[in-house]
DNA sequence: CATGAATGAGTGTTCATTCAT
DNA sequence: AATGAATGAACACTCATTCAT
């Protein structure tokens, strides 16, 4: 165990370092982009803020693009893994237990900086498959989530139909709850209301 | 009269002549950005295509983001008069046709030309604005719709949830199910899906 | 007799207007010269601010460069002939009261809009030719003033050196004291230097 | 020693090299103006006549007016440097002498390239701030040399009225005797004519 | 003659990318 | 691996000029 810590130590750290500059790029990005705004987002801007030189940035990205789509892959995998862990953690709640624990954890993973989500869908281009991949991921992780709970739902029902609704409910209300709410409505009436929403049609 | 009639007929023609030059750019940015991909859009490519010389162009438009801003906009105003005169024609039909009316309505806005919308949507920068404007269109329209159906609705509801949630459940779900629905699923399953969990929510 | 005047009015009207419009165009370029820089200066602009068509702009200026030329001349003229009226004016005065009354009416030609002239000087493009036109009208000019008055000049003098030096010293020193005298030296006393000098110059 | 000697030549090859392109940049703007015309002044054809690529071109210069006043601060520089070596070199000269080597070095200084200064003056744009700085240079110039000879001059006069029209005249009658002399009069006469005017005014 | 919409050649400038050090 | 000066293709945009009405 020791000696194969050690193999990975002298690995590690510049794995770490490719790491952490990778992080200082995207970091750069978003900071740019709340900053300066999206014309800004030059490479060489990217670089200067990331602390990195032009060429050091190339290293590790084969072009601007390749940049863009880092960004929002970090951004949903963040998500990915904010709601799997979620899934994992009510793997024995009941479904609105868990319904309302994955719209929490959607919201509080969007919290920490509320207006990232918006200028990342509005902003930076992102070719349509990073958005379909996404919705992927979340229609299975809710058709995972509805299977094991087959006995709440009447058996009549499709599992791909309804994963499908629940999965685009949940993403497009929750970006909704968090950047378009009526006046009036706080966050948490929101959430209520997108797990009755959600509720009602699994019951229906 | 004549001249009075001589005088109106100057006049009109240039208008048409400018909307359908206006038009004609738009219309040049779609075919490229399909055919060719974003990168070729240009603004000489896309007055080459439109047929008009790139001077014309920037009589029309302050600047290229100009274009691109035209551009969501006649989406957006497509979809928003189709959505309303859906509301006006069934103004006394029953909620669940209403709602029925309305989905087909926005899939059917959107069937025309699938894959447009997707490219507005990831390819075509438009600032945050634009979205949250229809987002606030699409809302007042439901909260109209509901509005006066207060009778088949728990007098309990808050509407402005009421309309929150349907109009966001409206948007997401009729683009889901155009360009993400699983395989399997008809654009009909989606709808009578949609409307399903539509109803389910407002009924509970 | 009265043909012919009749025979002139129907022309001179349109004399008349031209040499008007002609007024009106160069005008405007002083005016957007001064309001907007250089860089505003285009011909359409020209034209606008002229209050005539661009179209009619290129009725009276074959293109852009000849309005600036147009502009340098009539300013050229303007001195030329304030500068002959003196000359004849003061036909019988003695050197030092026509040399007083030249720088006179030099300082005074340029009074009524000081900072024209640096703008035309160092903004306007002119060519070469224009200034050597003018600097040969005004030798001439002072070559004419002194040779009338040899008997005030020593008679070993060469006229061609005398109008030179004399012509090159009034319109540096004018346009000097106009703009760039120092702080302290009223106009007053840069015309007495300016006399001084001149004096000094042809007795020695 | 040898690592601070290398920290030294690293530096000084690119300031020397950064001296270069620029002087490279603004011979190729005079070479253009000369051989092509002012209307061929482009960035891009005064960076292929200089050898360098439009990017460093911009790294060196913010934008085309810079270049313009680059090259006038260049000649400029030229002349003050000549005038003011002149002016130590004759520190214990006769006032006739120094003035004499004042037009002198005035002359000379524009005779390697006569045409260039009328190009300067008349093509090339500059704001009237250069004119009127060099004006002033030039008027300190000779308030020093007048100063310092006080003995020489009628103690009455006041040395800013006479560094003034001192000034004027030499730039105005240099430039003068370079390309607008009168036919007959060759450049020692012209010369001889200078340095009397100047002597006269300063003795009167 | 007057108009001004239309033209499009040509410009200044940017910025993604490379590569010698 | 890192650097950052240098590159130059490509772009958005302007504006002098024309010509059909």
């Amino acid at each position: 165990m020791k000696s194969s810590r050690r193999g990975l130590r002298t690995r590690k750290p510049r794995q770490r370092r490719s790491r952490q500059t990778v992080e200082a790029i995207l970091d750069a990005v978003v900071r740019i982009l709340k900053r300066e705004g999206f014309d800004s987002v030059t490479t060489n801007r990217i670089a200067e803020v990331a602390g990195v030189s032009i060429g050091s940035l190339y290293q590790y990205f084969p072009d601007k693009k390749a940049i863009f789509v880092a960004l929002h892959a970090r951004h949903l995998e963040h998500i990915d893994r904010v709601i799997q862990s979620t899934l994992v953690e009510h793997a024995s709640s009941r479904l609105d237990t868990l319904l309302g624990a994955m719209v929490d954890a959607m919201i509080e993973a969007h919290l920490d900086d509320p207006e990232l989500y918006e200028l990342l869908a509005t902003e930076v281009p992102h070719g349509a498959d990073g958005a379909k991949h996404f919705a992927e991921r979340l229609h299975s992780v809710f058709r995972l989530a509805l299977a094991s709970r087959a006995q709440e739902l009447k058996e009549s029902r499709d599992l791909d139909s309804l994963s499908f609704v629940v999965a685009h409910m949940v993403e497009s209300l929750c970006h909704g709850a968090l950047s378009r709410r009526p006046p009036g409505m706080s966050l948490r009436d929101a959430k209520t209301q997108i797990v009755r929403a959600l509720m009602a049609y699994l019951r229906a």
